[in-house]
DNA sequence: AGCATTGCTTGCAACGCTCCAAGCCACCGA
DNA sequence: TCGGTGGCTTGGAGCGTTGCAAGCAATGCT
């Protein structure tokens, strides 16, 4: 092929070989009906003319690009990014490529996201995490591919998660089993579904002990921490006269801010504090970090969400319900210990 | 529109509006021939049936999509994971949507994703770092769309980079200007050319310095470091009789590591030995890691990237040379002081 | 020899859109 | 009355594929 020349087409490879364009489209589709002959000729053809298909009528005729969008929320949390690195990789192994996009939370990316993906005739939409108006993009997505959540959860498509509140009893029961009496939860300012149910579970177990965890609105690194909408102090919360020593953090990205906060302080972890986190991201398990957390199993939440979507697309309904629950586990490492 | 339906076309509109296909499409494309009262009938008839144009089809069309490929190593290295985001996002605010793939650095999955957006007809390609096979993607590319690296660079494409060499050169000094005799480089077992010009800049002011640093290859978690293919143990190198004590690690994923190997053999940083990484990536700056490290200009680097992308796809030269450059500045934190 | 069958190959109509040339219909001036 | 003009609308070809129906030799069967 020519330098800078517009890439050939299947007609110009017919012409190469003195063939018909349908014979040059079913050798390269691989259908068994062309002569060896013939094949030989048309792939020589294929070979010095570099011709590979325009995915984009192939698409167009289908009705269907080969093509899975991903969105995601922020590829700054390591979470989110390997998930969307998994997606990736999944879909790949089954021949689609990848649209992506991270929102960031803003309710007008992820309508934009959604409409180029839907624009471009993406076979299917892979969410990882939650959407910030789940009912606007689903009228705009209103069942005209599937969907799938992983790690998050809508009634109107199918999803994967593990289960979230499983995992916030899991971390309650740890830190009163260390002895914490006086525990918190910090999350998010605007939480979405997985961090109201990881609170839940957390509550629930501290109820059950007898305890009521202080409920903490946080959104590091920029805004004040504040409780049921009023602004605290780190260091009242941390080092006053009834400190708390025990705090759920609703995932590994804001523990370890956690973590920066009490580092500034001088408040040790875990001898005057105990941090666990959600999601077991990678770093968590450097030394320096040596967070106690609740693993999501990553790789599995991927697969069979990409599962699902490839079930629906190919019309099977693959798992019972819209939603499939998948094991949770608390890794316990060094942020945790009894209380001073 | 119906739920689960097949989407309007443009010629479904033409009709329930009563106009040709042309006069929709007119209207669509915002051209300023069509009458009032019939855009005002086309637009209701749009509204109505919710049409969306087809991307497929205009892009057929067209001969190319608006979409612009991503191809990023490792999502798992943030430094990375950002870029990519911060190239999305870049694209998007001009339109484009973007494909995207993560490669691991495999270079069968590299070749796989250039086929990929090639075959989809991307507009251009963004490739954040090196390549495996740079010759053998530039032969597929073959000057078809116009490529930028970003943070990387290769003869025959457009590239952003900082000046690597100098900020290899900043780290020696600022190594050496703290007392540091034995250093070394930390490095992968296959360096890519930004890891080669940190090297060549760290030894080059190291030996204006009369010193001659150990050239370590290492790529964790995994594997065992070695200097010149040699195996060496880590206690050895930095607890033995002349330890290591300023080790100027490839990138910031890398130096993390190192640090939490120091940690495991208690080796303190900074008192004992001086760690400096390369990126500044997000975590770089928490208390824990409080990683000295020469900063990037991350969102200038991809501005300026797409910048270059966006210039050649509209038939401009946009920068002087191939390459343009960025600055680089050393973040002192607390992972370097003087040796013991 | 006549006819069906086998084994290939081909023509053609889509897919949904754009773009250009051409058409239509007042309305205007001569 | 007629040609011209301007404002708006339309027909149709074509982008690169696919998939189906039809074509067409050569072979097999009776």
């Amino acid at each position: 092929m020519e330098r800078g020349s517009r890439p050939a087409t299947l007609t110009d490879v017919a012409q190469s070989a003195g063939v018909s364009p349908s014979t040059v489209s079913n050798v390269v589709r691989g259908s068994d009906v062309v002569a060896a002959r013939t094949r030989r000729r048309v792939l020589t053809a294929i070979a010095e003319l570099g011709y590979r298909p325009n995915a984009l009528a192939r698409h167009l005729l289908r009705g269907r690009a080969t093509t899975v969008g991903i969105i995601a929320r922020d590829l700054r949390n390591p979470f989110f990014a390997e998930m969307a690195s998994l997606v990736e990789r999944e879909v790949a192994g089954f021949g689609f490529g990848a649209m992506f996009c991270a929102t960031d939370g803003d309710p007008d990316r992820e309508e934009q996201a959604v409409e180029l993906m839907l624009d471009h005739r993406v076979t299917g939409l892979v969410i990882v995490s939650f959407l910030s108006r789940p009912a606007l993009i689903a009228t705009k997505i209103n069942d005209q591919i599937p969907v799938v959540f992983v790690a998050a959860e809508e009634p109107w498509a199918d999803s994967v998660t593990v289960d979230e509140h499983r995992g916030g009893e899991m971390v309650a029961r740890h830190l009163i089993e260390l002895g914490h009496r006086r525990l918190a939860f910090v999350g998010p300012q605007a939480p979405d579904r997985a961090d109201a149910r990881r609170l839940e579970g957390f509550l629930r177990a501290a109820a059950d002990a007898g305890l009521q965890p202080t409920v903490i609105a946080w959104d590091p690194p920029d805004g004040p921490p504040s409780v049921g909408g009023v602004v605290v102090e780190w260091p009242t919360i941390l080092k006053g006269n009834e400190p708390l020593t025990g705090i759920f953090a609703a995932n590994d990205f804001a523990a370890i801010d956690l973590l920066d906060v009490a580092d500034t302080l001088g408040v040790r972890v875990p001898e005057a504090l105990s941090v666990v986190g959600f999601d077991d991201v990678d770093m968590a398990r450097l030394r320096r970090i040596n967070l106690t957390t609740v693993s999501q199993p990553r790789g599995a939440l991927v697969r069979l969400g990409v599962g699902a979507l490839l079930g629906r697309i190919e019309g099977r309904i693959t798992g019972g319900p819209h939603v499939t629950m998948a094991s949770v586990g608390l890794t316990v490492r060094g942020s945790t210990a009894p209380p001073p």
